[in-house]
DNA sequence: GCAGTTGTCAATGGCTGTCG
DNA sequence: CGACAGCCATTGACAACTGC
C-alpha cells in the first residue's frame, strides 16, 4: 500500500509540475501538458491530489502552529528571564547613573583642581619662584651667600627679633603686611581703628580646632607616637618674657631642644623654633622625629588647598629647626607636611612638600621682607588696590577709607584693576575725573586704553551715578536702565500671590556631622515667614526634604508661583543638599532649581547701572530702604558674617535650644527674615522700573 | 600667486563680586 | 575660608581679504 502510494504521489508531483509549466524532470514520461490534463481528469489521480493537497495544509497548519508555540515560548521565557533580571537590570542601570553622576563630580574636580592649581602657580609666581633652570643653578652656591647676608646682618637682627606672623603676611599681601606692620609699630595710628576681624578670628578659632583634631589622631594612635606637649610651657614663658623684655624666644626654642633630648618623645605639639641669625621666631604645630633620625615638620591648616605662604611658613620653621640642631651634629628637613581642614586632621592625613628647591625663594622672600621691617615709612602706605579685594582680610575698611580719601578709581563698581592701570595710564586717575569723560573723549580713550566701547561707556556711567548718590546717602540712589533692560527684565515672571522669596544662612566649611546650611528661610507674598533650623547633617537633610515639600505643594496650589532668590548661592546649596536625598527628591530639586527658582542678581545686574559702591543685596537695599534702618545692624555690609560669628558662637556656647528660648538664634532669624523680605522688594522696584520705562500701549495691557 | 593683514570665533585665563 | 557665576581681555586657529 505504501509502494503504491508513493507511487501515486510521485506522479502527480510529476503532473503538477507539468500542469505548472515547471521543466519535467529527467524521467522524460509524460512531459507534456497534455499528458499532465489527462492525468488529472483520472478521479484516482484527482483523489490523489486532493489527498496531497490536505497533506500539505495540514502541515503547513502544523507548521505555523508549531512556529507560533516556538513564538509563544520564546516570548515567555524571555518575559521570565527579564523578570529574573529586573533586579539586575535596575541594578546596572543605577549602577550607570552613579557611574554618569561620578563622572560628573569628577569632571567638575578635575576642572576645581586644575584651576587651584593655576592658583598655586600664580601664588609661588608672586613669592619669586626661580623659574625651571633658575631652581636648578647651584644652591649650595645660593645658600653659601645668604650665608654671608646672614652673618652680615647678625648684629642688626639682635634688636628685630619678629615674629612668625609678620612672615605670613608679607607673603601675602603687602598692603596687608604694611597695615600690621604698622599696627605692631605704631598701634595709635587712627588708621589702625579701621579693623574689622570678626571673621578673622572666627577662622582663627576654626584653624585651632584642627590643631586640636590632629593632635587628638596622634594619641588615639596608640603606643607608636609618644606626644610632647609644650604648649602650656610656651605660654608661661610668652608672659614673662614679653613682661621681663623682649628675649624669650630662645627660652621658648631650649624648650624644644629639650624635648628632642627625651628618648621616648617622637611628637612634639607646639614646638618653638627660633634662628637668632636670621631674626626668625616660630611655633611649630607638630614636630616629629622618625625612626631614622629623620624630622617632619607638620602644621595644620582650616583652608583645604595649599598657598604658597603657608609653604613659606613651613620652610621657616625647617631652617630655623636645622640652625637649632647644627651645634649637634646638624640635620637636614627636606620635607614639610600640611594637614588640610578637619576630615584630613580627624584622620591623619598629610599633604608632603619638598622644600629643598623651595629654600632659595624663601630666603629672598624672606631679605625682602627684613628690607620692607628696616625701611618701613608709616607716611609711605602702598596702594591697597594694586591688590585684589579680597586679599585685604581684615584691613578692608581701612583700605575704603584711604581710597575714599583720594577718590580712587577702584571705587567705581565692577572695575578691574587692569581696567584701572590703563584708565590712569590714559589720564583718568579719581571716580571723579572719569565721570566727567565728555562722550566725545570716549572713543579715544578706548583706543588708547584698549578697553572696549561699551565696556568703557559703563564704567562712566557707573562712576557717574556713584558721584551723584555718595554726596547725599538719604536720597535714593541714582540709576539708569540699560538698553537691554526690557529684554533681560522680560525674563521675569508675572506675579504670582504663591510666589515665595527664599534665603539661607550656612556655614560653609562645615562637615558632616554639622550642619553647613543651619538655617533656610522662606518669606511668601502675605508677609508669612517660615524658617527651617538644622544643627546636624541629618537634621539639614531632613529639613531639605520638608523645604522641598513644602514648595511643591505650594506649586500645586500656585501653579504659576516662583521662588526667588539673590545670588547663586540658593541654588548651589539646594542642590548640594538634594543630592544627598533619594532619587525622587533630587529630581524635586532639579526640576525646581530649573523652573521654578529665580536668581534676581543676574537680573539687576543686567538691565541697571546703579550709583552704589557694590551689587550687593545689602547695598542695593539702598534703593527702595532710604531712611530705613535695618533692625541692630551696626554696618549691613558685616551682616552676613555676623550672622555666621553669632552662630558660631551659639554652636559653642548656645544660650537657649532653640528660637523660643536663645535671642542669638532669633536675632539670625531677625536677619535672614529681613534678607527674605528684600529680596521681595527689589523684585517689585525692578518690576516698577520695567513697567516705567515700557511704552505706554504695552503699560495699558499691564495694567 | 604669495605674503602679510584683518576679522571672527571659541577657548582660556584672570579677576571680581556675589553668596554664605 | 570656599564655591561659583559671569565678565572681560587675551590668545590662537582659521578664513577672508588686500596689496604687491
Amino acid at each position: 500500500m505504501t509502494g503504491s502510494r508513493e507511487e501515486a504521489k510521485a506522479h502527480a508531483e510529476l503532473a503538477w509540475d507539468a500542469a505548472l509549466g515547471r521543466t519535467a524532470g529527467s524521467g522524460g514520461s509524460g512531459s507534456s501538458v497534455a499528458l499532465a490534463v489527462a492525468r488529472l481528469q483520472d478521479p484516482m489521480m484527482r483523489h490523489l491530489y486532493q489527498e496531497v493537497n490536505e497533506l500539505e495544509a495540514r502541515v503547513a497548519l502544523h507548521s505555523e502552529r508549531q512556529v507560533r508555540e516556538c513564538r509563544m515560548a520564546a516570548r515567555c521565557e524571555a518575559d521570565i528571564m527579564k523578570a529574573q533580571a529586573a533586579p539586575e537590570i535596575e541594578a546596572a542601570h543605577n549602577e550607570l547613573q552613579s557611574l554618569q553622576a561620578r563622572l560628573a563630580e569628577q569632571e567638575q574636580s578635575l576642572k576645581r583642581s586644575s584651576r587651584r592649581f593655576s592658583d598655586m602657580q600664580r601664588q609661588l609666581k608672586k613669592c619669586s619662584l626661580p623659574h625651571e633652570q633658575e631652581r636648578l643653578a647651584d644652591e649650595r652656591e645660593h645658600e653659601a651667600s645668604c650665608e654671608a647676608i646672614r652673618e652680615s646682618e647678625a648684629t642688626l637682627q639682635e634688636q628685630q627679633e619678629t615674629d612668625r606672623d609678620l612672615l605670613d603676611i608679607e607673603l601675602k599681601q603687602s598692603a596687608m603686611a604694611w597695615m600690621d606692620k604698622l599696627r605692631k609699630e605704631f598701634p595709635e595710628d587712627s588708621r589702625c581703628a579701621n579693623l574689622q576681624d570678626g571673621l578673622e578670628k572666627l577662622l582663627a578659632l576654626r584653624g585651632s580646632r584642627v590643631e586640636e583634631k590632629l593632635l587628638t589622631w596622634f594619641r588615639a594612635q596608640g603606643s607608636r607616637w609618644t606626644v610632647l606637649d609644650l604648649s602650656k610651657a610656651v605660654s608661661e614663658l610668652r608672659i614673662a618674657g614679653k613682661s621681663a623684655g623682649n628675649r624669650w624666644h630662645q627660652a621658648c626654642a631650649d624648650k624644644t631642644l629639650e624635648g628632642l633630648k627625651a628618648a621616648d618623645v617622637n611628637v612634639i605639639y607646639q614646638a618653638p623654633v627660633f634662628d637668632a641669625r636670621l631674626g626668625f621666631f616660630g611655633i611649630v604645630d607638630f614636630l616629629i622625629r622618625g625612626e631614622d633620625g629623620d624630622y617632619a615638620i607638620w602644621d595644620t591648616k582650616l583652608a583645604t588647598h595649599p598657598t604658597a605662604y603657608h609653604v613659606a611658613q613651613l620652610i621657616g620653621y625647617a631652617v630655623a629647626l636645622e640652625s637649632m640642631l647644627a651645634p649637634t651634629g646638624g640635620v637636614r628637613v627636606t620635607k614639610v607636611g600640611l594637614v588640610l581642614g578637619e576630615d584630613a586632621a580627624e584622620q591623619g592625613v598629610v599633604k608632603e612638600i619638598s622644600i629643598a628647591e623651595l629654600k632659595r625663594p624663601f630666603f629672598e622672600s624672606w631679605w625682602a621682607f627684613r628690607d620692607f621691617c628696616n625701611t618701613f615709612r608709616p607716611d609711605l602706605p602702598p596702594d591697597p588696590a594694586d591688590e585684589p579685594k579680597a586679599s585685604l582680610g581684615r584691613w578692608a575698611p581701612a583700605a575704603e577709607e584711604m581710597l575714599t580719601m583720594r577718590d580712587d578709581l577702584a571705587l567705581v563698581a565692577s572695575m578691574t584693576r587692569a581696567q584701572r592701570a590703563a584708565l590712569k595710564l590714559a589720564g583718568y586717575k579719581t571716580m571723579t575725573s572719569i565721570s566727567q569723560m565728555p562722550p566725545s573723549a570716549l572713543a579715544s580713550v578706548s583706543a588708547v586704553s584698549r578697553i572696549k566701547l561699551h565696556t568703557l561707556e559703563r564704567l562712566v556711567l557707573q562712576a557717574r551715578l556713584q558721584c551723584q548718590t555718595r554726596d547725599n546717602t538719604h536720597v535714593a540712589p541714582a540709576s539708569v536702565i540699560l538698553p537691554n533692560a526690557a529684554r533681560v527684565l522680560a525674563a521675569l515672571p508675572a506675579d504670582d500671590s504663591g510666589d515665595i522669596f527664599i534665603d539661607l544662612e550656612s556655614l560653609p566649611w562645615n562637615k558632616p556631622p554639622a550642619a553647613a546650611e543651619y538655617l533656610i528661610g522662606i518669606c511668601t507674598r502675605d508677609g508669612a515667614y517660615h524658617s527651617w533650623w538644622s544643627h546636624t547633617r541629618d537634621e539639614e537633610l531632613e529639613n531639605t526634604g520638608h523645604v522641598l515639600n513644602f514648595i511643591f505643594d505650594r506649586l500645586q496650589q500656585f501653579p504659576n508661583m516662583h521662588a526667588y532668590c539673590y545670588g547663586h548661592y540658593e541654588r548651589s546649596a539646594l542642590s548640594r543638599l538634594a543630592a544627598g536625598l533619594p532619587e525622587d527628591f533630587k529630581q524635586m530639586a532639579d526640576e525646581l532649581i530649573k523652573t521654578v527658582l529665580i536668581d534676581l542678581y543676574p537680573i539687576l545686574k543686567g538691565s541697571f547701572v546703579l550709583g552704589l559702591p557694590g551689587y550687593g543685596l545689602k547695598q542695593v537695599e539702598r534703593l527702595f530702604r532710604t531712611g530705613e534702618q535695618r533692625t541692630s545692624r551696626t554696618s549691613d555690609v558685616a551682616a552676613a558674617e555676623e550672622s555666621m560669628i553669632a552662630y558660631m558662637r551659639w554652636l559653642d556656647n548656645p544660650d537657649g535650644s532653640c528660637v523660643a528660648t536663645s535671642s542669638t538664634l532669633r536675632q539670625i532669624e531677625e536677619y535672614n527674615c529681613e534678607d527674605c523680605k528684600s529680596t521681595q522688594r527689589l523684585l517689585a522696584w525692578s518690576s516698577a522700573a520695567l513697567y516705567m520705562t515700557a511704552p505706554r500701549k504695552m503699560r495699558r495691557c499691564a495694567s
